[in-house]
DNA sequence: GTAAACTAGTTGTATATGCAACTAATAATA
DNA sequence: TATTATTAGTTGCATATACAACTAGTTTAC
């Protein structure tokens, strides 16, 4: 005998439940508020801020090195630099080694600069995700690496 | 007297570590994979199954409530129902008590594409997240949600 | 040592996105 | 019942994005 509660369609999807839309819209959530902080405080993108926050941690890469880092199509990583480098934020030199290749790293403004922003985002994520206790946070970070590395291994 | 092991930098960001940037980055990956999926298979795009998956959901909606049920701007859903009507998918009809809303529903054929589309879902759900247990994932729902929930209160 | 294959980075171009201005319909207020 | 304010949805436009083609430099293999 078939259920007395028939679903509204054989088969369905509860959107609520569907992880990859809850991912999305949270993250898109969380990037566009970041996104604004980071354009009308210092007039970057996203993508112009994640380029400094890699060479902020690592100095001397390559564009095709920050491209892979930062999960940012090369291209857009190309376009992005030309603009911090025009704003003098980021110094690029070509590789002694290989002339192909550049020497990104952030300039003595971009420096500043890099400082200025370091706490806002730590504040930011205090904010956004204030609600989680250390604990939580923790669990949190271990469950999108987890997915993060799965991913990356059937890929 | 300071720390023998001074940082590179007196303010430091480890994006490793950095919650937002994790989330953004996993959720670029899951919602890049998926929307491959269904533009190889059905050419959709995420938008245009978005608002098909709200549909198959609850018949007769606005675009409006469309749009803040898949959190994607209006004018976006906009040109995606465009799309989405012209393929004969999306059934529309001018709302009788307000003729500025239209009330939207799966058309014969969407229903069909809908139940096609629906188990690819699942199945994309089970792979990408497939590393995690069902205790895991519950857990990951909920901390998504909690987020989520305390994001829309502090707006 | 030269041709072919590969790699780093840039640019062309088509499409996606998102804000803001707009039209049309309704509701609220005087 | 005019006048204004709101709301639903569309469209204009500027910018963002991503793929692919391209240039230039380097490595590999014959």
């Amino acid at each position: 005998m078939p259920s007395s509660k028939s679903k509204r369609s054989p088969a369905h999807l509860e959107l609520a439940k569907f992880l990859p839309y809850q991912l999305s819209t949270l993250s898109n959530r969380v990037s566009s508020t970041i996104a604004n902080a980071y354009q009308d405080k210092f007039s970057l993108s996203v993508t112009e801020w994640r380029i400094m926050a890699v060479l902020g941690e690592e100095e001397g890469l390559s564009a095709d090195t920050v491209s892979q880092r930062t999960q940012v199509e090369k291209s857009l990583i190309s376009r992005a630099l030309k603009r911090l480098i025009a704003r003098n934020l980021v110094r690029r030199d070509t590789d002694l080694a290989d002339a192909r290749k550049h020497c990104l790293r952030l300039s003595h403004t971009g420096i500043e600069i890099y400082e200025q922003i370091v706490p806002v985002s730590k504040q930011y994520e205090k904010t956004l995700f204030g609600c989680l206790s250390a604990a939580e946070k923790t669990q949190f970070d271990k469950l999108i690496n987890k997915v993060q590395a799965h991913i990356q291994n059937i890929e």
